[in-house]
DNA sequence: CGTAAAATTGATCTGTCTCAACGTGGGTGG
DNA sequence: CCACCCACGTTGAGACAGATCAATTTTACG
């Protein structure tokens, strides 16, 4: 029954709690309108009014702010298995832009469906430890713009990925897909493209990492979180305990 | 009737959307436990369980992770009418510590609050509210640290905190307290303490600013503005257009 | 194939850090 | 009430991570 289009959120959602049948059909039936969208397709445009919000389905997509000079931060990644927090329906416009790094699947959300998650108990709790663990992750990318080498600063970057794409099935054995250009990484980390290029190639001569056509491998992944001071506790990933008897 | 202990939450929300007398009621009723903390203080430690989250009520704290070398980041402050996002409560544990700056009053909520707030509409909506601008301020912070200057950084700051005082009556003409050590604004915008202090100089010798004591004051603030590229539409001060008719 | 975007490499420049010393003011104990 | 002390602030000199500028090569794709 999780063939639906929600099927990655509630396989990330249910890493925390078990969710209801009903609650699961209701996710989908939320989900139900899916849309294409090529690599760098506008999901939301920052100063535009907020009238949808998504669920990445499949692919990646990013938030962004741009500075006048027209460099822009990556401020998020949005992965499959990925909602936005649907309080930002109280906004009157975007404070930011969202786009598609690859090409991606999304479910289109408007304001309606609010009052059907808020009727759930099971999903207003769900949906507020997606906000938060998103918080929390925003938290660790100013960490990590702030306070890591570049060298840590990729392998931390690459340590998240590779454990959200895992957790819905996206990555295993160290090995998953990395769809974003060089320049991306760069506007991301808030690098410079050249030094990204630079640090990649350190990342490959270490050993711990190596990479083409987008595809990364992660070697060593222990050493790869011990190089990159990269601590999964901020992911809040461990499944609740209090179901567990 | 606005002299509870939520005063200056209630004038924050407000700016957005007028609240009934008895929304009123119960966020004072909510925010009744009311705690001194000492600068340096405590409120919450990242890795234990979340038990109690705050309103400040009066004075600075912070938000911040620390690295294994024993620096830190500030990831946020909370100013007098700052709450915490109550979904926080759906967290096994802190994924970040929250301490005083200076002496602060703060309301200790406990999850029991939750399902009161939670019954009242207009109240769930100003909070989603208030969590989604904590959201877009993390965003701000990360492309602060991310892309600009020591100098746009700290005019940058400097012109967020005289925001969200003002919304509060905390400053007015330019003019207000930022009780915080050098070292600790250096913690906030990821540079040495050293070169706080060097920036503040200049930022002093450019005419725009000048401080002692902590206090601050903006001489020439669209200057300030201009200098630092600050924009505050990611604060979402605006009014509802809605209710103005 | 041809063309443009992306990746790679080298040389140089610079903002910020680090290390180190010195000034200063407010609180405390003698 | 004075003297010491410690945290905080200030200033200088030198080092370095990462930026910038400038080619050149490789890859993707029509």
């Amino acid at each position: 029954m999780t063939s639906g289009k929600a099927e990655r959120l509630i396989r990330r959602l249910e890493h925390r709690i078990p969710l209801s049948t009903e609650d699961k059909w209701i996710l989908d039936s939320v989900a139900s309108t899916v849309r294409h969208f090529e690599p760098r397709e506008y999901l939301a445009k920052q100063g535009l009014p907020v009238e949808r919000l998504f669920l990445v389905i499949e692919g990646f997509a990013c938030r962004y702010r741009l500075l006048p000079d027209g460099r822009r931060q990556i401020t998020a990644f949005m992965l499959p298995g990925d909602l936005c927090d649907i309080g930002t329906f109280t906004l009157h416009y975007m404070d930011h832009s969202v786009t598609a790094l690859s090409a991606i699947e999304a479910a289109v959300l408007t304001a309606d469906v609010v009052p059907r998650l808020r009727a759930r108990p099971a999903l207003v709790e769900l949906l507020a430890w997606n906000a938060v663990v998103q918080q929390s992750i925003a938290r660790e990318w100013l960490v990590n713009v702030g306070h890591r080498t570049s060298f840590e600063r990729l392998g931390h970057l690459l340590c998240e990925v590779y454990e959200r794409l895992q957790m819905v099935g996206q990555a295993r054995d160290g090995i998953f897909r990395l769809p974003l250009t060089q320049s991306e990484i760069a506007d991301t980390l808030a690098l410079s493209p050249v030094h990204v290029n630079r640090t990649l190639m350190e990342l490959r001569r270490s050993g711990l990492v190596t990479f083409q056509n987008r595809q990364i491998v992660i070697h060593d992944y222990a050493g790869l979180c011990s190089a990159a001071g990269f601590d999964r506790g901020y992911l809040h990933l461990e499944r609740h305990g209090a179901e567990a008897a």
